[in-house]
DNA sequence: CATCCACTATGACAGCGGTCATAGTAGGGC
DNA sequence: GCCCTACTATGACCGCTGTCATAGTGGATG
């Protein structure tokens, strides 16, 4: 949405993403990206020499930095960071979106993975990159609340994991149960590893 | 492993399954299944009419109700059962794996939900009925170890959803700390909400 | 032996996938 | 006008997939 007025070659990045979050990337058809990006099936071989995968890895790559950047913007919205806050803003990106838009998409880090792991090295080794682009930012919010620097980074892989389990329930059972529940349950331990100081 | 000598229908949603696991729904193929499973090829339309969605859902619900019959088992390995030990003994499952045999495969359950949820209803259901399957039997052991009623169901679902989400991480990373990770920092937590009676 | 059934065995088909080859267009620099 | 580069436009190819159709086997039953 909002995808305003960019090159064709980030649009179709863009739609490669959107596609791949609804049905997985074997799934996703080069044409298919094409088309709903707008843009001229020529233009494919054109921007991505290295074919599919390049295209993939670029959208995978993408997602994880849109991801990382997300995390400064629920920090900004959040009138007093805590742990538990910040993990609530971002499993509420998940429930406003199955909430409003239905249960189409889920994360195309997680497709990359599961369709690609084993077959595709360098996919794989984008959706590794994806994670820590994410990973980062949440670590470096959570030592900016106070919590010890070894933990951090502990944290923010554990919300992370536990998000991303979340968003695979919420979208098999069609229901955001696992996503509150997430919240509810791991929100207090979060924020106890945040020492008080203010 | 050990599939000693099941009939060779058992056998084909047994290697679906497998198959799944390591390289989703879209990429395997029938006739990949039928000779993994060593079994003739003609025999997957006697077994399985309803075409490779059929075959798909069995091998889902196969995979659901593995996933809780090993609690039971987990349970039993414990010295002294814990919520936090159950979970720990989940996640050993997979590095254990892992550690031994490569990152190759993930959870079907999970593969079948990125690949089919948007594409294919009766999928999808089958994904939430499996996660109904491994939910129900933890959420059960939960309450036997004194986690008070409503409260064992929603720690059950953050177990899974957290050991999902490692899982994935893993193997994008090809390095268990996700799921170390999870059972160092989650264990507490669980371990916490059980009400010491012994 | 005949009959029936569960199961196996192949070949064909239609569709779609990614990719390659080739040609065409637009526009700027000289 | 000419040329070079960036980009667009198509059509073809080949491999693969799920599915169907048809025929064959083998053993139990009568």
């Amino acid at each position: 949405m909002a995808q305003s007025e960019r090159g064709p070659r980030e649009r179709m990045v863009f739609s490669a993403a959107q596609l791949i979050r609804r049905e997985g990337v074997a799934s996703t058809g080069m044409r298919e990206v094409a088309a709903h990006a707008g843009a001229p099936r020529g233009s494919l071989q054109h921007y991505f020499p290295g074919g599919k995968e390049q295209l993939v890895n670029e959208a995978v790559g993408w997602a994880g930095r849109y991801a990382g950047r997300r995390v400064a913007r629920f920090l900004a919205a959040l009138p007093e960071p805590t742990p538990g806050g910040l993990f609530a803003e971002m499993a509420r990106q998940w429930t406003d979106e199955y909430e409003s838009a239905g249960f189409a998409g889920g994360c195309p880090v997680a497709a990359a993975t599961v369709d690609c792991a084993e077959t595709t090295a360098s996919t794989r080794r984008a959706a590794a990159a994806a994670f820590a682009a994410w990973t980062g930012p949440v670590a470096g919010a959570l030592t900016d609340m106070g919590v010890p620097g070894e933990r951090a980074g502990a944290l923010a892989t554990l919300m992370i994991s536990t998000l991303e389990g979340a968003i695979l329930i919420a979208r098999a059972e069609q229901d955001v149960r696992a996503l509150t529940n997430a919240v509810r349950e791991l929100g207090p331990l979060l924020d106890a590893a945040a020492v008080e100081d203010c």
